[in-house]
DNA sequence: AAACGCGGTCAAAGCGCTTTGGCTTGCGCG
DNA sequence: CGCGCAAGCCAAAGCGCTTTGACCGCGTTT
């Protein structure tokens, strides 16, 4: 059965009744609205989506914008990020748009997006320190959630966040409390804002125990198990290495211990390793061949958590506009008292 | 401006005029195409998407059905993927759609997209043994393309596949030709089809150099670090351990490579190591910590081939119906002679 | 001079749904 | 008995686009 006119002339209704009918209307009674579901049912009736989306105004569609470049890495915490929306998605009956474009191209899609109307919302990826799209999207008119937060105006829109200061806050003062007191931060990019907000939960616990913040012990970079290593490297080649690092994922704390191995250290006795682990699926924890000390939030529920934030502020049910997740601090063997 | 109507009264011109002058028809002057194009810009005008595809019965749209059980993992290799046919679907004006579903709804999920017409034909991704897929796709005339191949019928149905068994029969060859006899396997699940190829490859290569296929050296799990530690664990552990492994993965093989390791032995020397490299762009080449011998295929170019097959297929245009891609084999410093 | 073809344009008929604004019944009630 | 009021249903008007079929000059054929 293809479309509606034709289910309503073999029930004997009309279409208005049948569309009542199917999508709960109060205004049918209750045997006419089981006739109709059950012939739907049996004729293998599905309202045409693009009819119904033109009829409503409304294109029950999410989308996602991942900018890249020919040679730029993706960001492997995106599939579980996109897992974990997804699920939220088809639950209540949304479709997951995602737009792949040129990094450039950015801005145009987003108006492309609403000028033809084919989302009701979007998700925003990674935002750093001067971020224009939260005004850019305002503006347009175009509803959104921001994983992540930019550094100011944060109350001016919805976002869904981990408490990353803190969570790198306590993480240093727990290696602080083991008496290290040359401690690396192996981070990611600083124009990223979850990055800039880690650094000074770590420069905080430094601060707070009268511990110098030296920028030979602070790395920046792409978040990859090849950056921590060179990283790492680097570090322990100095006249003072460090005794402690703080690892911003797990690739990168990877190569942290690939470079400590190289150097005949071993975790947990010559040096404490920390990593902020965001429970990537294809990274089980074991990876590191030890129980580490992690700092922990997993992505795939920051991405339900987005994806019903959002679509709570499409339909109107607004609950809240905020979300601070808080990380779990973990110990493991990766981590002991600073050596002598 | 918000609607064809609009700009055709701003401009003294029929919608149909405009519509036509827009989508390149030959049937209106180049001065009036101008004109209506100039217009269009100027005041910001873009057709309503869901108007469009309910006039034209065409969603421009590919669907990709990722199904997911919530301790699952979600596949690595599925973002490097997306980034591939993602790009080539913006480039040709394809909207990409991801439903992310339980696992037992994979079918149910394939009826919906067909049966309210949401895409225009689907990606089939990760085919097994038998899979149903192909014959259930065809029955509800949903065209697509699978990303691999089912074991038979393969002349059947669209696909793009590298040759994964020609690849590790050239790389246990390579292995046998530098004197090894004790060649182990790690591979990925057996029921999917890209690992039996890969086995049939590694057992076609033995069986021609006389060599016993060994089921003790021949490890299959899910394709991560943890599981290629363990399979190569369990190897070395043995009174007569292998000289040599191929594994499926970077992933698994950077297992592998901290199983050796512990063991005191070195890539290269002691041990040597393969593995197939995706082009995981979180992955970099050095992340193994040495110039790796790899069997090499881009799964991002995998992914922008089946793109383009789906897209040809769909419009019409089909030039060709398979596509075989050759893994390149790069030889590095992680094989070695086998010792003595 | 009549017929023809053709480039350029338009009015109107869909596409398949939702939704507005009635139109019937049937029933309770003064 | 007649009225009002729900409950249940419907016809028709959109939603914003594409596409069919027709029209209208105007230069070209025959």
């Amino acid at each position: 059965m293809a479309n509606l006119r034709e289910l309503s002339e073999k029930l004997g209704l009309s279409q208005t009744t049948i569309s009542r009918a199917l999508n709960g209307y109060p205004e049918v009674s209750e045997r006419t609205r089981q006739r109709v579901i059950e012939a739907a049912r049996r004729y293998n009736y599905e309202p045409n989506s693009s009819a119904r989306r033109l009829a409503t105004g409304k294109a029950r569609t999410i989308g996602h914008v991942v900018p890249i470049t020919k040679h730029d890495m993706i960001n492997p915490h995106f599939t579980d990020f996109i897992a974990g929306a997804g699920a939220v998605y088809s639950r209540r009956g949304y479709d997951m748009l995602i737009s792949v474009v040129d990094v450039d191209k950015e801005a145009d899609t987003y108006r492309a997006l609403r000028r033809n109307r084919r989302v009701d919302g979007v998700i925003v990826h990674g935002p750093v320190a001067d971020d224009p799209r939260p005004a850019m999207l305002r503006e347009l008119g175009l509803p959104f959630v921001v994983h992540g937060r930019t550094l100011e105006d944060e109350s001016s829109y919805c976002w869904v966040d981990v408490n990353n200061r803190r969570a790198f806050a306590a993480a240093t003062r727990h290696l602080i409390g083991l008496g290290h007191r040359r401690i690396a931060l192996v981070n990611g990019w600083e124009h990223m804002t979850f990055a800039i907000r880690r650094r000074e939960g770590y420069e905080d616990a430094l601060g707070a125990a009268g511990l110098p913040v030296d920028p030979a012990l602070m790395a920046t970079n792409e978040m990859i198990e090849s950056s921590g290593h060179a990283a790492m490297a680097s570090f322990l080649a100095r006249a003072a290495p460090p005794t402690a690092v703080l690892a911003a994922s797990v690739l990168s704390g990877l190569g942290v211990l690939r470079a400590a191995r190289e150097a005949g250290l071993k975790p947990g006795r010559d040096v404490s390793v920390i990593w902020y682990d965001d429970c990537l699926s294809f990274l089980d924890p074991e990876s590191g061949g030890a129980a580490m000390t992690v700092i922990r939030s997993a992505i795939r529920e920051a991405g339900e958590h987005c994806a019903a934030m959002l679509i709570d502020q499409i339909e109107g049910r607004s609950a809240r506009n905020h979300l601070l997740l808080e990380a779990d601090f973990l110990a493991g063997t990766s981590t002991g008292p600073a050596p002598r």
